[in-house]
DNA sequence: ATTATCTATAGATCTATAGATAATGC
DNA sequence: ATTATCTATAGATCTATAGATAATGC
């Protein structure tokens, strides 16, 4: 009764605070999104994290080697599911808007659905440096399906090469862009953007000069995704 | 000859180095621009903006009280004439698409044509600090602007009040976003998005809706803008 | 023996202030 | 006298490492 059994081996810790996550590495990165997301990585210290944890700051060093490694590991877990999903989307059958549509609706529900608003993690100065090229070519990666996609979008409701010369201004890469729009509306209102997943996708192809039936295409793009959803992530 | 001749009053500097701008103020805004865009905000010391101009640490603490009042000066240029500009077109007569587009551009070649990416900074946390709520409220003001106008645009182009409701999912603050993707694509890409100026003004009416004649909107735009510069930049 | 925590600390910062110094200009 | 710089430094950090300690589980 009362009585505090410990979780597993090791000393325990002094303090018994808990964050969500079962393991301590899930309680430091939760910690760690929402300081690095509210206070900025650079002005976060270790301590912070730490002390959001509930462990002492040098103990973090066990869970992690550096304070870049919490950073890149919190950066892999939002780029992971939405490169499967859109190299599974694009291996479907199905048109091409439908496609655009389903990919652009589940990134943006997963930029609004996350805890903490880590897309705004993407601008860091810090990004910039070799430790996370892995990181900036996995996003470079997910652009470049945006614009795939978007080509054949382009190539099958504007036939004429007149009507297409947009595309030599790059427009195939605004639907990559909108999407991370979400990113700035929700750390500006201090909110998930509500609409945003109704808004996001269909101004994604609409942008490309698609025309049509917003509702069909919704229907479409939401059987697309729900087939490509259970495809790439195990049925938990 | 070779000769030195201090330009004004004070302890001559120990190195010479300059930067463009004719004052140690100006100065010390380029340095810390660069190094705020390129490295972060709270990665960047007080020393290296010195270095970077070439006094003491301590010598910026004449011109600037704090570190905080660097950035709020370079957040301030960034906003200052958007505003301006936004309020006088809105006051001018004119068709609402013509207004959007010839805003959509000026701030898109505005913030193309910085030599530093400032737009960057505006996802600062530390913006979120009380200090700098002078430049967030007139943010939001700009902001507003551009929604005022984009309702305009939804009224004149998709009369029928059913054809309006994407306006209750915030289709009206699409053409702000859209502006602000240059920031990201400059982040990306490491240069400046050249087709930018062609591509998101268009973009910011199409997400509207509106639909017409490219060539015909983009010389109205351009002429009304023209109009609008002159009433508010002096003459220099 | 292995694991997860702890205490203590080295060494390197960083911002801002105090007060001296070397120019210009009245 | 005013201005713009300088030197020197207080006081507060911050990351990462070394090594001790208290659990579990073989």
């Amino acid at each position: 009764m009362g009585h505090v059994v410990n979780p597993g081996p090791g000393r325990p810790r002094l303090e018994q605070r808990r964050r969500p996550g079962g393991t301590p590495r899930a309680e430091i990165l939760d910690a760690a999104a929402e300081l690095f997301t509210n206070r900025g990585y650079a002005n976060t210290s270790t301590r912070r994290i730490a002390d959001a944890v509930g462990i002492r700051q040098a103990s973090l060093y066990h869970h992690f080697g550096t304070k870049d490694d919490i950073l890149d590991a919190l950066l892999e877990k939002t780029i992971a599911e939405p490169l499967a999903l859109a190299a599974q989307l694009l291996a479907e059958s199905g048109d091409a808007a439908s496609k655009l549509y389903a990919l652009a609706l589940f990134d943006t529900r997963q930029l609004c659905a996350n805890r903490w608003n880590l897309g705004s993690l993407y601008l860091l100065p810090e990004l910039r440096t070799e430790r996370f090229e892995s990181f900036r070519l996995r996003r470079d990666e997910l652009r470049k399906l945006y614009a795939v996609v978007s080509r054949q979008v382009i190539a099958d409701t504007r036939p004429t090469a007149a009507d297409r010369e947009d595309a030599l201004l790059g427009v195939e890469y605004l639907p990559f862009r909108l999407v991370e729009t979400v990113i700035n509306m929700r750390s500006d209102d201090g909110v998930s953007p509500e609409h945003a997943p109704a808004l996001i996708p269909e101004a994604a192809v609409r942008v490309l000069g698609w025309t049509g039936d917003s509702l069909r295409l919704r229907e479409t793009a939401q059987a697309l995704l729900d087939r490509s959803i259970s495809a790439v992530l195990p049925p938990a």
